[in-house]
DNA sequence: ATAAAAATAACGAACGTTCGTTATATTTTT
DNA sequence: AAAAATATAACGAACGTTCGTTATTTTTAT
């Protein structure tokens, strides 16, 4: 059964994304169940099912709500209203506001962790490497666009520890550009003289817009595979070799 | 006198960012006072040094603290207490805290266009127009990178017109981009088959990030002039012909 | 030049409302 | 009937905004 779910990951990355994105909804379920585990002594509520559900139903609502006003200008009068759920039931599920950002945040963090970090296991060329990550990083965000949209705008407010491991995540995905390109140099499949670090940020840049600008692609019909495969011929254009 | 001005956005297109700063800042100063002039019949202060100096003030403390919070979670008290002026003055200067949202909006876009509008004028080739044009926007959004950061994190809750300004002046910076491209394709300076409106996207998404992801450049000491370089090698590598 | 009058600017307590949260009551499930 | 889940009512704090008042500057009259 544990070995289902690790062939899941490795048929994630593959180049079309509705096959991505009907592998990823099994993993999301799986999330969600681990999240109400790890924040059992939070939630009031003890039916498991009921309390998966209804967490599902709060998180997405929240993120929704979120997104067209921002984190903080949402009431909970608004969020009780358009989840369906009484206030009283709500603050069955978290114990404050500020923690169902925190619960919010676990939530995505943890989806990509899992689907970044089997993007780079079986690829052998720097080429590949690339390809692999750039469409495993569209691919997610596409998948979970309202999540890492209100991630991007919402976790700027965070102090202390929830502030680092935002830095620490937007460094980490970096770090895995650059170590390839830092790669492709050491085996000559990339220029000698490149800025691997800019140019991950600036990869980064680019993949992110997808989710930031998501009404712009829509409205031209960019489909996701398009779009990643734009940003690795431009990324890849530039730094490899001959 | 009135030459002298159009002058200075001549001054603007230059190599250095330093001396950009330093031309910009007397654009700015005309801008605040522009805004006070428009915006006259709202504010009740009629004693104009007084309150286009109030006003900058107010502008500047204003997005400060949203950089910080975000606008809806700044309250009017925290505004007064950091402006150095009592709620009631305050509100001699604007008639209500939407309203200064849209008078923060009106100071900045005001300075963008007064510089991208000049940026592409005196550049004939495709390889100066794009170079142009990366660096008058980093330039630009480094000059003003506290605004340019509010903006895109504030206006996603726009509605009606000011919503419609915001996404047509996203919409415009890219026709602009995507222009020098087309054009370039036509005098063969670019390949022919170029997605130019798709490459517009991601050159204004790099361009972007150098606002947004403003702590991680200065961490690196990246300086404008090289990340604008960095970007424009990455884009010009791969639309150039030959 | 000086005093009186008027205009302007700044102040901050107070208003009605809405916020996040909690305590209590009701309904549903077992 | 007991327990669990949900719904409702109520709380104090904080919100944006208003407004009666005071302080300051400018204008007018002497």
């Amino acid at each position: 059964m544990k070995a289902e779910k690790s062939d899941n990951i490795d048929e994630l990355f593959i180049d079309n994304y509705n096959n991505f994105r009907k592998s990823i909804k099994i993993i999301l379920d799986d999330i969600v169940t681990k999240l109400y585990d790890d924040n059992k002594q939070l939630i009031k509520v003890k039916k498991s099912d009921q309390s998966i559900h209804n967490l599902k139903r709060i998180i997405n609502t929240a993120i929704s709500i979120s997104n067209k006003k921002g984190y903080s200008a949402m009431s909970m009068r608004e969020l009780s209203h358009a989840s369906s759920l009484s206030i009283g039931a709500l603050y069955s599920y978290f114990p404050s506001k500020d923690e169902l950002l925190h619960i919010i945040q676990q939530y995505g963090r943890a989806a990509v962790e899992k689907t970044l970090s089997g993007a780079l296991s079986n690829a052998l060329s720097t080429k590949d490497k690339l390809y692999n990550f750039i469409h495993a990083h569209i691919f997610i965000s596409e998948a979970l666009k309202d999540w890492f949209y209100f991630s991007y705008m919402e976790t700027r407010y965070f102090t202390g520890v929830e502030y680092n491991k935002t830095i620490e995540s937007e460094l980490f995905t970096e770090s895995l550009i650059d170590s390839i390109i830092k790669d492709g140099i050491k085996k000559s499949e990339c220029k000698s003289n490149l800025n691997s670090s800019l140019i991950a940020s600036v990869t980064k840049a680019m993949m992110q817009d997808w989710y930031l600008k998501r009404w712009k692609y829509k409205r031209r019909n960019i489909i996701p595979e398009e779009y990643a495969l734009e940003c690795f011929n431009i990324i890849y254009n530039y730094i490899h070799q001959g």
